[in-house]
DNA sequence: CATACGGTAACGTTGCGTGACCGTAC
DNA sequence: CGTACGGTCACGCAACGTTACCGTAT
């Protein structure tokens, strides 16, 4: 049985020495052994613990949550991940609190038109509020409903050009 | 003119006299006077600038970027803003990455079916992810389309009844 | 005199990164 | 003998919260 070094195990996770002598520090993932100079030893079994460290840090788990995990069962187990899904979803509310707030306040500094400077970042952050294909038609169509002009005016904005604009009222007027 | 003590202003925007303490350290709204006894007295000026920091932050800004945007003009201020935009984009697709993989360990967990515990959370998963009406049928139809026993299974476990779910199938199946 | 307020200073939180300083393996 | 690795402190970051201890206003 092979045994890692500190950094040896560190590499393999793409992590940092410094992490893994934190986690060994607050008792997350103690090596298991020393060598006889006090070198850490890590075994398969912390290998395959910090394989799933990982994965749950990956899903956004504190270190404290991920250690209930690693102790306990799946009834527990599954509370904290729900729990975590939970609170997910409010971290994902804020932020989009969050987007429509600056949104405005780009609105409010340059009075009365938006100023996003590209096409790119409006069109990842529509990306990241959720929108689809079918969401960007909808939303684009209601756009329209509620204010051609605006719309037109933020599509140029936007850097879109004349014909593409065009374009982009007709797809979102199409069959409706 | 009148002057607020510490923790009147504090009050005023609903924050807690150490976080104005801390915000006198760090230079971000320093007291403008004091009293003869020390005592920190906040002006007007001091009251509107905080206000204009409690604006950021509801946006996410950093106490550093704020301190920023409050320098300089709106030629750095725009940059700053729009940056925050492209982060809340990065942390959110971030956070629906860690979504689908809490839901996969929560499906492998109990060995094929989905374990969430209520219709509540699933449905504030989906709000967050950006799921309106239309999504929600299109996801409905797509999952009915592929696998309407796990569908209907699905539905089940979030506590949705039966003559609801019968509903739901029909729904998402009507105009196509 | 009580108590509600003010002040400063220091330590705790989360998840490490960074650096110092020293010993060890090859 | 060099240098690449290992060890243990200890401090720094963000944005405060939480004591503690002491002075002041009323």
């Amino acid at each position: 049985m092979k045994n890692y070094s500190i950094s040896r195990l560190a590499k393999l996770f793409d992590l940092s020495r410094s992490t893994l002598l934190y986690y060994d520090r607050i008792g997350l993932l103690p090596a298991t052994k020393r060598s006889g100079s006090g070198y850490r030893l890590y075994t398969e079994s912390d290998r395959e613990r910090l394989e799933r460290i990982c994965l749950y840090r990956e899903a956004g788990l504190s270190l404290n949550d991920i250690d209930l995990l690693l102790k306990n069962g799946d009834t527990l187990g599954n509370a904290v991940l729900e729990e975590r899904l939970r609170a997910i979803g409010r971290q994902i509310l804020a932020l989009k609190d969050q987007q429509r707030m600056i949104v405005a306040m780009l609105k409010i500094k340059c009075d009365g038109t938006v100023a996003v400077a590209d096409k790119a970042l409006w069109i990842s952050m529509m990306r990241a509020a959720g929108m689809d294909e079918s969401g960007m038609k909808k939303w684009h169509a209601e756009f329209e409903r509620q204010a051609p002009e605006a719309h037109y005016e933020l599509l140029r904005l936007l850097g879109i050009e004349e014909a593409e604009a065009q374009a982009i009222k007709a797809w979102s007027t199409e069959s409706r």
